[in-house]
DNA sequence: ATCGACTAGGGTAATTTGGGGG
DNA sequence: TATGTCCAAATTACCCTAGTCG
């Protein structure tokens, strides 16, 4: 998971010279570490980091270099403790936040930027639909999966849920293995979609 | 794919000064992401949607840095099916979207452009015929290719679609290979919207 | 030992920004 | 008013070279 670029191969991704790229790590607007040659290695969570914050398109392949990012958002604290605890049986490496409503769940979005949002459809202060209308109109979460989990899965709520971008539901209350399945698919989807 | 132009090829492109563009991305016309340093890099796919948009000419050079992409029409899930896994063992990288009637396909037609649309005659809605006339009349469709599928080869349905507007077609059942001759000569020769 | 990729550097071309006039 | 051209100053990234690294 560790992979690090060199200054050319990230120049090509940011569509500039080489030199650029050694200037940009002298003047310290990236970080690398170096051979003990003096060759530059930029760490790929790094170049993503840097690549994010200049808007600069991610190649799949790389992102995948890097451990996948969930968000939970839930009122209920019994439910994401459910859920979490799920997530990380799924894989240990899963990096994982929470978050409580639809307010803080969009806060967190904006740095998170997670591969899959599970969320509660019915929240205080913002709505699940409110979240997914959010995240669909966002073009940095193009590649963020929809989980929805809803204690009322009436055919209305799992359609306008649908309608307004989410990938999958679930209702609860929700047996594991059927939740570590949608998750490993959406997770995986994700990475085979892009797979070079 | 992974080309971006910066503002001066692109101003050339657009035969306007490098400052105009500069400006347009600053008011939110164009977008771009940008470099440390704050010079703009625009992609190449953004480029070709702008100046689509706008009836600018586009290179084919800068064409050829896209996917091609493919729109599947058939009112049978399992044809799609196995066009779609057809069309990915040829191409990994294409762009494919599906459409399970003629209405919906001519409405992804006008947002998705394909360069190659792979088309049944028999549908509900909207048959194929009309599909393709919506096609031919279309400019902003005018490198569009058309495959036609169908059950019913008849002399007479095959000459109405090529009447139309068709470039190629195939009975099903097709086999694989042929069907990707097909798609390969299409794509390959695709003839480009505009003319320099 | 080879050879492509990389670093460092200095001059140069391109780009950004702001302003003014059409 | 809105949009693109034109101008100029400051900055950035490109381009080239020689030499080094992997």
């Amino acid at each position: 998971m560790a992979r690090a670029l060199t200054t050319g191969e990230f120049a090509r991704l940011c569509s500039v010279r080489t030199e650029t790229v050694s200037r940009w790590i002298h003047n310290g607007s990236l970080r690398a570490h170096s051979t003990p040659g003096g060759r530059f290695r930029i760490p790929s969570d790094v170049a993503i980091d840097f690549m994010r914050q200049h808007d600069i398109p991610i190649p799949p392949d790389l992102e995948g270099e890097r451990a996948h990012r969930v968000l939970v958002v839930d009122d209920e604290k019994t439910i994401r403790e459910v859920v979490v605890q799920a997530l990380k049986r799924i894989d240990e490496d899963l990096q994982i936040e929470e978050a409580e409503d639809g307010v803080e769940g969009c806060i967190k979005l904006g740095s998170f930027y997670p591969d899959l949002l599970v969320l509660d459809l019915m929240m205080p202060k913002a709505d699940g639909y409110a979240v997914i209308e959010q995240v669909r109109s966002d073009a940095n979460l193009k590649g963020t999966k929809i989980l929805v989990l809803t204690g009322y899965p009436s055919p209305e709520n799992i359609d306008r849920a649908l309608q307004s971008g989410a990938d999958d539901w679930l209702a609860k209350p929700f047996n594991i293995p059927e939740f570590g399945d949608k998750v490993r698919q959406m997770l995986g989807k994700r990475i085979k979609t892009f797979n070079k």
